[in-house]
DNA sequence: TTTGTATCTCTTGTATACTAGAGCTACAGA
DNA sequence: TCTGTAGCTCTAGTATACAAGAGATACAAA
């Protein structure tokens, strides 16, 4: 784990206006949504500290931030762990965010712009294309412009940064179910259904189809934590 | 703001097995929601220290996990503040707590325990007493425990951190809400219908009416924020 | 009077030193 | 061998010292 996240650390040129702790913040969130940091994993703050060439300072404020959000679990006196939801608990987070992203669609298929509008069927296009020709990895991060295109076109922050929360803490396990073969071809039926309501304007159809397509990848995520032995 | 805090501040009988960090956590947060400290406050490190008798770091720590979960603002070399959304963001937060409590009824319909129905009843029972008889501070903690007792009934424990979570940057406007002379009578009235469909094991008549009633909240809490001249 | 700038102050950001509790280790007794 | 306990070690919690940037202040020039 060490390797490669000690190159990226080293490669933060101290920027300007942030403070040291908001950096460090930053890059272990980074480091725990790419799975460089797994579930369960031991955060030190010594080991992170030599790692990011600071003192513990900024370490425990950033692992206090990330505790806050529940990305990470401290235990007085023991430590800091990246955390890991049972199985019962990702569920619960696969209801919450389907009502949040479901609610998303929602407004957006009455608030979206046309600009947004647009925005919303290229990323469809693209998720297409890679569908059939990409591959797994260009096709999730296209899934995920696709996502986000529809949070941002329900025009209220406040909803996005609510989704955001609750993503980070699924990251570890969503991140690797578009790579279940034939998962591809459903979920692009599933977008096409979305986007289809979204255009129509159709504000219910819409929140029903992403609470159901977003319900599907639990199932995958549940499985995919089964075999991790969660 | 200093002399009711600290003498709350000074009865912190050191608890065990929680950090100094923790315990100022808790209380800076209840003096922002019981509006001690009110939107746009500075919050101070080295006068929360002394008032809370600890050195800075507790303070520190306790204000970045505020700051993470939003209820405080922190400008970089320049310090905290509780945050003061604006009107829209304000909007905002209530519509997302609308699509919560409105999902948190819609799961209760269908998997409440007759416990915790029986718990949903006599707190609407509580409340309607109240709404004749009580003072307003009275009605305003039975409404919110009509509202927990519902959370709870959705059986989905993440929902109610989310919930909780932007309830809690909503407190400072939400508050006041039921002193409003008139708008106790009809919160019954929507309480009643909410317990009803409840009762009578109906999601999507349970979602729509909790949505509606908390978007009602909405405007009075507008109406307030613009008292305010937010 | 106003505006620009230099300096100074005051709070925050970071590092380090010190304290204390959790959990491991090793040894003694059953 | 197993179990309980003493103590020891190691990391986290807290305090304090030091650095640095933002914003205030005061003065000079237009």
């Amino acid at each position: 784990m060490s390797k490669q996240a000690s190159e990226v650390a080293q490669g933060l040129a101290k920027q300007k206006g942030r403070t040291l702790s908001a950096i460090v913040e930053l890059q272990i969130e980074q480091d725990i949504i790419d799975g460089l940091y797994r579930p369960g994993d031991r955060l030190d703050e010594e080991e992170l500290a030599e790692r990011l060439s600071t003192s513990r300072t900024p370490i425990r404020e950033a692992l206090r931030k990330l505790a806050a959000i529940d990305l990470v679990t401290i235990q007085p006196r023991s430590g800091a762990r990246v955390s890991r939801p049972n199985m019962a608990q990702i569920i619960e987070l696969f209801e919450v965010i389907s009502a949040l992203e479901g609610f998303a669609a929602k407004l957006a298929a009455t608030r979206a712009t046309d600009e947004q509008l647009a925005a919303i069927i290229a990323a469809h296009d693209t998720c297409e294309e890679l569908a059939v020709s990409g591959d797994a990895k260009a096709y999730f991060d296209a899934n995920g412009v696709f996502h986000r295109a529809i949070w941002t076109a329900a025009n209220n922050l406040m909803l996005i940064d609510q989704i955001t929360a609750v993503d980070k803490r699924l990251a570890p396990y969503r991140r690797q179910i578009t790579f279940h073969p034939g998962r591809k071809q459903d979920s692009q039926s599933e977008h096409a259904q979305i986007a289809r309501a979204l255009a129509e304007r159709q504000p219910e159809i819409a929140e029903k189809a992403m609470q159901e397509h977003v319900m599907i990848l639990s199932d995958d995520a549940l499985q995919l934590a089964r075999d991790l032995r969660l």
